[in-house]
DNA sequence: CGCCAGGGCCATA
DNA sequence: TATGGCCATGGC
């Protein structure tokens, strides 16, 4: 058993993900995965689609507007998704930097990792998530469902999420679109089987997996 | 009704 | 450097 043989699995049982979810409404569209990134902060999808909603009606729908918006307006616009004054706060100091560089398609081809990471607000999983779904980096992105999955299955725990995303880009040879299909695939699984439960009968893993926890 | 979500920051020890 | 508290709303 190794890491692409579940990729398999999870791809037989669920089909293509097609991530990232975006509502065509934000310009660049790449800019709307950025802002969901942010708002999906320990936060269920529906409750940010509402806040994507309100960005939209409010006018605030590109990084330049963002940038320089209210920030009282930006929180009543993120209220629904939970968070919303630390948010607000994310999503403006994120497009003001975006801006800094001349807009979208700039921050698009220069920004590093390292730069993402330095900005308040944007932690390791945030920041490979825009990688990935936005700027089509090849990047894996771990989140807490990633790790429990591959524990559960009797994979060694790594130290930290480092540790873990170098583990993937090890283990996963394939190309970005793939690295896009797994992680959409494990949140796919997460959502309908297997969150902080063991694997129940039906989870398409139950048959592989080797710790009741 | 209680649990928890596609995290991250900051204060303590 | 490692936990723990905190942020906050809405779905189920």
């Amino acid at each position: 058993m190794n890491v692409m043989n579940v990729y398999e699995i999870l791809l037989n049982h669920f089909g293509h993900q097609c991530w990232w979810p975006v509502s065509h409404k934000f310009r660049p569209r790449e800019f709307e995965v950025c802002a969901g990134a942010i708002l999906t902060q320990n936060t269920n999808w529906k409750n940010v689609e509402k806040a994507l909603e309100l960005l939209y009606k409010n006018g605030m729908r590109t990084p330049e507007k963002i940038a320089v918006a209210d920030i009282k307006k930006l929180e009543e616009a993120v209220v629904p998704s939970g968070f919303y004054r630390q948010k607000a706060q994310r999503l403006k100091n994120f497009s003001m930097f975006v801006m800094s560089f001349g807009g979208f398609a700039e921050f698009a081809k220069d920004v590093t990792r390292q730069d993402l990471l330095s900005l308040s607000g944007l932690g390791p999983e945030t920041a490979d998530s825009m990688l990935l779904y936005a700027l089509g980096r090849r990047v894996f992105v771990i989140d807490a469902y990633t790790k429990r999955t591959f524990v559960r299955l009797g994979f060694r725990a790594c130290e930290g999420y480092e540790e873990w995303r170098r583990f993937f880009e090890a283990e996963v040879t394939e190309d970005v679109d793939l690295y896009k299909e797994f992680h959409a695939l494990i949140v796919e699984l997460a959502k309908n089987f297997c969150r902080t439960k063991p694997f129940c009968r039906k989870c398409p893993l139950n048959k592989i997996c080797a710790k009741k926890i």
